[in-house]
DNA sequence: GCAATATGAATAGTATACAAACTATATAGC
DNA sequence: GCTATATAGTTTGTATACTATTCATATTGC
């Protein structure tokens, strides 16, 4: 096999593993792990607004506000509108969530984090930079919608 | 930040590119990422069964069914039982759909591929040893359902 | 030969996740 | 002051993606 197609069925597996964890975690403790990421920001700056944890755990809003009915519908977070810009929307734990969180099971990420610990300082720094550039790499289209791409078509070139 | 969260964000932002890529895909040429994936697995192995698939792109056979439902339904994809095991369901591409997958664009991976087909060497290798090495540690947690865990309670020691 | 089990695929139900469109509010420009 | 634009959040619609369950068919045990 490439060396391109083993590094993407290793990303697939990656991605796939973050979601297993997830519904194993719904099952085990009754959140899953985008609801407890969004719980874990709300705790660590209540009134949060909403586009800031999108943005903190890099989602869309309109993905942040259906993990918020869902945690809302369960009374364990809750969303109070500023009096001062009425556009904006405060997000806080209720006591039944602050309760439910406080012995929250690790999340895939955090439990990930565990084994990366016991990772020699150089090869955690390595792992870092090649995620990041991995990501950079990826997020580039969006980033060089550049002149440069449009000055001809050296593809075609025979 | 910590390293470890410096990691997982950058894991996000490849996982939220890859979906952000598949939408555009949607839009500009009318299949998602996963769509043609299976799409190029049907046309490397006319007759493919469903949980082949599933096991090449590491995804759930309930997963691929719903992606192939869509495919049908757009006649892209035929899907014809097994007169010989009739449990058996066989996977093909309809003209319609080889016509339309002869010009497809390149999914995420195989745009991302030609980047890191820029890469040295020795960056490429190192890359793919590092995603490995996460999806390993990731995936440990399945694959260690091993005996020793059931032997004794190490962890609870003092 | 028939019951018990195993297997392949489909279905039901839930939760992400997004873009695009929409509502309501706030700010800028003239 | 009023219109145009920008911003915050929600709604709508679609597509993944999973587990658990179900259905049909095969295989195995006795």
């Amino acid at each position: 096999m490439q060396k391109d197609e083993e590094l993407l069925i290793a990303l697939r597996k990656v991605i796939r593993a973050i979601d297993l964890r997830s519904k194993q975690l719904k099952k085990d403790f009754g959140l899953t792990g985008p609801q407890l990421l969004v719980m874990q920001n709300i705790v660590k700056q209540p009134g949060i607004m909403v586009r800031q944890i999108a943005e903190n755990i890099t989602l869309s809003p309109a993905t942040v506000t259906s993990i918020l009915d869902r945690l809302e519908a369960r009374e364990l977070a809750t969303r109070i509108r500023s009096t001062d810009d009425k556009r904006r929307v405060g997000v806080f734990l209720t006591e039944q969530g602050s309760l439910l969180l406080a012995d929250s099971p690790l999340p895939l990420q955090e439990h990930f984090t565990n084994r990366f610990h016991q990772l020699k300082e150089w090869e955690q720094s390595q792992m870092v930079a090649t995620m990041q550039r991995i990501a950079s790499m990826m997020d580039a289209e969006k980033l060089d919608a550049s002149p440069v791409l449009e000055v001809g078509n050296l593809a075609d070139k025979p």
